[in-house]
DNA sequence: GTCACCTGCAATAGATTGATTGCATGACGA
DNA sequence: TCGTCATGCAATCAATCTATTGCAGGTGAC
């Protein structure tokens, strides 16, 4: 991992393709192939959107015969959703104080 | 914008610089000059990165005479994650349905 | 066994991003 | 006014990412 697990999840989750993606498997799980006759991309180019979306934790493998279905993984989402709303939580907190220093007082001796 | 404000948020968070400039400015405000300071990367590297952050609305500019200190905006955060959890709470329930019938019947008539 | 289909790997081209250097502009202080 | 310091813009370079094509390997159907 180049990374950690939060900035992996929000590298994946910043691409369009990636969010369509992921809402097509959440409607039903679906291979490559079958993803690909619905978007205007590549079969490739999705396999390769899967792949950052499965290295994040966001989506597994289903071997079914011959196909590999992705299926969301909902739990991976949740865990950086809380972490993402610790930080903002923590930040908050911090901000609100610093707003009230800053209120109180534009500058003090510099 | 070329994107919906969740992407670009996500997009913003997908690096570990960015995340770095965000801690520092959560604990204090500062400029770039004083973030390149203390990161080892060039004022200018930092000005982009903060440019991100500024367009995904993580961050706000304020002047302070000759100097331009950043913020961060914790509502913006905030926003995000509520949204990025409104997406994962949909996949949860949806994926819940699908595991069940998973589990019920692996793999029922086309 | 053979055919068809789906997956997987490799190589490549084009676009985007991350980081750097150099210089010009503008504001504060002496 | 002049010097200093911080910001802002432009150009450039390297690295990464996105998307494509082509082909090889495997699995299931007949």
């Amino acid at each position: 991992m180049t990374s950690s697990a939060v900035v992996q999840v929000c590298s994946a989750l910043g691409d369009e393709n990636r969010w369509q993606i992921l809402r097509m498997l959440g409607e039903r799980p679906r291979s490559a192939s079958a993803l690909a006759a619905e978007l205007p991309i590549s079969r490739q180019a999705i396999a390769q959107h899967v792949e950052v979306l499965v290295r994040a934790g966001l989506v597994e493998r289903e071997r079914h015969g011959r196909e590999v279905r992705y299926v969301p993984v909902g739990a991976a989402l949740s865990a950086a959703v809380g972490q993402l709303q610790a930080a903002a939580a923590g930040w908050d907190r911090r901000l609100e104080a610093l707003r009230r220093r800053a209120e109180g007082s534009a500058e003090v001796s510099g």
